[in-house]
DNA sequence: TTGTAGGCGTTATCAG
DNA sequence: CTGATAACGCCTACAA
């Protein structure tokens, strides 16, 4: 049988009471005592059991993370930043993977992290108002990635600034003609993301005097595949663009292979740009709007601790800087614009 | 203050040993009792705390998983693939990021899973016998990926027969002159990864009748700017290798970014091949040997499952295939055999 | 089928 | 500075 605390106590000839304090540094306790006790505990190869520890204390030492992927790129970098920042605090991580929406639901109807994590960490989902109740009933600090929910904390990036920034980008190389290709903003459990860029584009285009063509907007899911299927849509319009803002650096990279399947060039036949700057985004030397992605990962950790050691403040919200990464693939439009039915050699690489 | 198993047994009028039977969906509890207990339950919204059912039953409804990075495709893969199988069996998932070799000392120093988990865990990390003897001795089940080690499940893909069938390729090409990027062999954990990749290629060459040139080897850490380095240091050779065979997908990406920054291509000038089968290869074209990633994820967790469950009996080992996959970074050696000294404008673009 | 009661290993509150 | 001791909330024989 495991050693307990009791044992521990009976080896350094005090009671558990001091075995308690001794072993977690608390003050008012001898240094001679403390050695004692430290050494009973180390010649049992005594540790704590965590659930009494917990039942009595009421206190975890874990924080939940939930979110919607664990096996995207942006998600892996996110978890390594809390990860970092939560072991230097000896806290434990309980992942809480949400992937569809099935179990989106049940996660909330159930609550399975209710009383198990002293503190929840949800990157990037959407949240309904009956959810943020939940989330709030579970009475631990709740803060988010990607929105702004008034008693919970939060970090986000300022996806329409950067989004604009993308369009702007292409606008000043000449662009007039600029497509997009979206993710998922109809998915019904609206995502924030997708909608803001989205939005982002269209009043940018706006704000430049160019009037959004609803032509030049291909939605696809997230992912490699989506966003070529959604460039070949718009390579195969009339008038397709020149130039084309991809929501997400992943989807920009299903863009590119259309491109470079189709003979085409960027940026020499078309301009992409992307979101993110991706870890592969540098590889392909892709244009993008750059965000510090393990960064906002450490901010949501270290909001997390500064409520659990904290003083009950409301919880703060930390917005950090995008910037825009230019690499090869936007580039000034063609002088000699070509007409809406451009000109089929143009279709084959140079 | 949150409703206690007593508070629902009050309400629905029985006592709290059938509260806890009718909620956990024991036998021996009628209908109409566990109809009204549930209602009960519901309606305090009631949920069970896991430390006190922990403490009182010794288990935790929790799997711990161990890990060598998050922030990598491979990891977030096998993520998901052990994610899935834990969540279809109500079980949560403890990650454990071992970061660095000084956490990852403190880890089996301090053993902090212990008690806090039902089963463990382990990927790709190197074990001592000090480490191995340590997990055991938390006593409950462990399985490993990427080793095989007595009285632990374990899951692996047979990493000298992929890199073989990968160097095989080469030299099936023609290529005699075949050079390796390899990560870190010499890493003092004693990652078996890279080992294993690099004997195979020694081996397979010297079975081909190849000497094998410790020149062609080529060492950095994994990661995309070390197989950049290191295929630049090829290149470098005064007789460069007409084909490259890199321990990961990862480093071949930085080998063939090296290429093109050097207006050469694969495979005409250079053949490449990788390891993973990485979601970015398919967009880069890269030859490589694929392995199922989440689905090793699966079986692990399977595995753990099957132990919980189990009736004691020596835990298995998997072993996974790898195949080949053709795409378009490797080619036949250049008929013309390039002298030692390369001719320059072999070194131009096309 | 249901109830009783002891125990799980700590922490925290009081005394001393 | 140290020691009793009452929670903490649930599980599980055992008894009824």
């Amino acid at each position: 049988m495991r050693a307990s605390i009791t044992d521990v106590a009976g080896r350094a000839g005090v009671s558990t009471a001091t075995v308690s304090r001794a072993l977690r540094g608390l003050p008012h306790v001898s240094e001679a005592t403390r050695e004692r006790v430290l050494r009973a505990a180390e010649e049992l190869s005594y540790s704590v059991s965590p659930h009494a520890a917990g039942l009595a204390s009421g206190r975890t030492g874990t924080v939940g993370v939930v979110l919607p992927f664990v096996n995207r790129w942006f998600y892996g970098q996110v978890l390594a930043g809390i990860d970092a920042v939560l072991r230097a605090h000896d806290l434990d991580l309980l992942l809480h993977n949400l992937g569809d929406a099935r179990v989106h639901r049940r996660f909330f109807t159930r609550m399975p992290l209710r009383r198990r994590v002293d503190g929840l960490i949800v990157l990037n989902l959407p949240l309904s108002a009956p959810e943020t109740e939940a989330l709030a009933s579970m009475g631990v600090p709740v803060t988010v990635l990607g929105s702004r929910i008034p008693g919970f904390g939060g970090v986000c990036i300022d996806n329409r600034a950067g989004a604009a920034t993308a369009v702007r980008h292409l606008i000043n190389l000449g662009h007039r003609r600029i497509g997009m290709i979206t993710g998922a903003p109809d998915d019904p459990r609206g995502f924030a993301t997708p909608i803001a860029r989205r939005e982002a584009y269209r009043a940018t285009l706006t704000e430049a005097g160019i009037v959004p063509d609803s032509e030049l907007e291909a939605r696809g899911h997230a992912g490699i595949e989506e966003g070529a299927a959604a460039m070949a849509r718009l390579l195969s319009l009339p008038d397709p663009p020149t130039a084309v803002f991809a929501e997400s650096d992943q989807m920009a990279f299903g863009a590119l292979r259309t491109l470079r399947r189709m003979g085409l060039r960027a940026p020499a036949d078309v301009s992409v740009i992307g979101f993110d700057d991706h870890e592969t985004s540098e590889l392909l030397d892709l244009t993008t709007i750059g965000q510090p992605v393990a960064r906002q990962g450490e901010l949501l950790a270290r909001q997390i601790i500064g409520a659990l050691a904290g003083r009950g403040e409301e919880p703060g919200h930390t917005v950090v800087p995008t910037r825009l990464v230019i690499r090869g693939t936007t580039g000034p439009v063609r002088t000699a614009r070509p007409s809406s039915r451009r000109p089929p050699e143009a279709l084959t690489p140079p």
